[in-house]
DNA sequence: CCCCCTTGCCAATACGTATTAGCATTGCAT
DNA sequence: ATGCAATGCTAATACGTATTGGCAAGGGGG
């Protein structure tokens, strides 16, 4: 059994010596495809050895000689975000089935090009880049990684998406379909491809009915409840006001959300909101809130598969970005526009 | 500057050869205290030349050599609680502060002795473990590991832990204050040490009034917002109800609250919620949820910095796990206990 | 002027695993 | 018997860095 704490691990050698033979033939047994020309018997006795020694390889050793890291990083602007945490749980359950570890990489812990910098330095494997503006990274930032950007879509590089163009349209017919007019939009300033589809997606769909956006109700705010919150703050300021916004994602809706619930505001009677991922909390604010159902776990699997992939050369150099399906949900923060003139 | 993306990397073996150096002297300048014994010309040339030719060093090598990987674990239970996230990224920013990479492991996709035993290959330098409950492992699973416990304290490892016990006699206290005699508890079987604090100084408070909690109003529920909605419907089938229900953490409490909504009732005047945790989300749901403010980001950056005094034994073998204060935020959700006999 | 001590560098080796090339041994067909 | 291929193993080396011990050169005190 496994020795208790001895002072010194238990190396291939050791196995070795206890198994009679020399370390490259308990190396061949004990890392080797299973087909590597050693006796039964040998082999038999090789792993017993490793057994009664307890032995475990050591990666660090190992990934030297095979230049590879069994490691995966994964950068996210934020873990704090549910999307964003659903995203990494698909991907760890996924890397982890496969033996790979996962360095978690937040944004607000380095930035993108020293996670990339460090990453290097442990020789990793490969790198799921999570809603980074991947197209501003310098162009040699990504050079000799093994790369998928999640969210991303990019000729360069192979990655995993949401169908984003969708995302907004959906949430534009919902609410042009419950006669809205007076629309508002609140979004990132930053140059996430997901959140600027969405955006773009909403806003031509809008267009397409004669709709448009005035500038006074396209709002920039970080991607956060507080965002959300002081963005709808601004538009409530505003007289009169919209009777809908669209959030580009689930945290900035709830803050907005709340805060018209703080103005005194009835929704959706008043003002619809709805926004975007359909996180978990999403059902339990009040109103429900509408939104789109964006699969986080599913795209964090997918990338994270993908990576293996490419990393493994199983792959058929699948480099086509395929767009995962989205579903808008009608929950009850979003309903028919009041009648024009209320405010 | 850094060479493009030529087939190998640059190693010490390259710079020495551009300084004119041997390798070891290279080796020194490059990675020692900078106090080494090399002339500053030679210092300077070495220098030099790395920075022409891009070097990085190769931290798998280095970890082979020094016995040290630079890189910490840390085991959670779900990366998709915010508790925990916060968590995490209070340890993160201490680690990446101190050149340490952060290997997540999330019990999702591993338990916790897989978990352990990965990170052991990897010659990991220490582990965190995050409402593990580490006090059921098996008594070597943590040998010859640096290991800080969080919100655990324990004999045998250091950590850093929250005022769990006061947390759950503020929200006694709290509710006593305001008339609550029949008093409901929703927590997890787990054996987690904060949950089951914070039921023990929750439980033994009321108990000091002479308010028990009987067998039917302690519910057991996994830590999530479904689990909160489940036993809440539970205790509103039972008559008379509660008129108060303390939720083990914030997740549970907005699935309690939602659930009280969702059977029609007003809160806090038909029953008071109160959670524990102080997430970001306790603000933004309606009613603003009454709950218990505990320093998620500071415990795991205090976590981080302990480990890594363990880990360059600058330590003054301080296993005092010393308990962060918590602080009672009085919300929307409670309130005055309704008048007795109203279910 | 010699000795010793300091300073500056390098040769050799270690860390633990994987791989390549090659040496015996065996079995089989000629 | 003899050549040849397949089989089973090992010696040697590599991966990239850090460390140990020691060798030469220089400087100061006797």
């Amino acid at each position: 059994m496994a020795s208790p704490s001895q002072g010194r691990r238990v190396t291939v050698h050791d196995v070795a010596a206890r198994a009679g033979v020399s370390q490259p033939t308990a190396s061949l047994v004990l890392s080797k495809h299973p087909r590597a020309r050693v006796a039964a018997a040998t082999r038999q006795r090789v792993l017993e050895a490793a057994a009664e020694l307890g032995y475990r390889p050591n990666v660090v050793a190992r990934s030297l000689q095979r230049r590879r890291s069994f490691a995966l990083g994964i950068i996210v602007p934020d873990v704090r975000n549910p999307f964003v945490a659903d995203v990494i749980t698909g991907a760890e359950r996924v890397a982890a089935d496969a033996g790979y570890a996962v360095l978690l990489c937040d944004q607000s812990a380095r930035d993108v090009l020293q996670h990339l910098e460090i990453l290097r330095g442990r020789q990793i494997d490969g790198v799921l880049l999570d809603a980074v503006g991947a197209a501003s990274l310098p162009v040699d930032a990504l050079a000799d990684l093994n790369v998928v950007l999640i969210d991303e879509p990019s000729e360069r590089w192979p990655g995993v998406a949401t169908d984003a163009i969708s995302a907004g349209r959906l949430v534009a017919e919902h609410l042009l379909a419950h006669g809205h007019r007076d629309i508002a939009f609140v979004g990132p300033a930053s140059d996430v491809h997901a959140f600027r589809m969405r955006e773009r997606g909403f806003v031509m769909r809008l267009r397409d009915d004669g709709v448009r956006i005035s500038s006074e109700r396209l709002r920039r705010a970080s991607a956060t409840v507080a965002g959300g919150r002081d963005a709808m703050r601004r538009l409530l300021a505003q007289s009169p006001r919209p009777t809908a916004v669209f959030c580009a994602n689930d945290l900035m809706a709830i803050g907005a959300l709340k805060q018209c619930l703080t103005s005194g505001l009835r929704l959706p009677t008043d003002l619809s909101v709805v926004g975007c991922d359909d996180i978990e909390l999403a059902r339990y604010v009040t109103p429900e809130l509408s939104t789109v159902a964006i699969p986080a776990r599913e795209l964090g699997a997918r990338a994270a598969r993908l990576l293996l992939q490419l990393i493994e050369n199983t792959s058929t150099r699948a480099m086509s970005t395929r767009l995962l399906p989205v579903r808008f949900i009608a929950r009850g923060s979003s309903g028919i526009a009041p009648f024009p003139g209320a405010a």
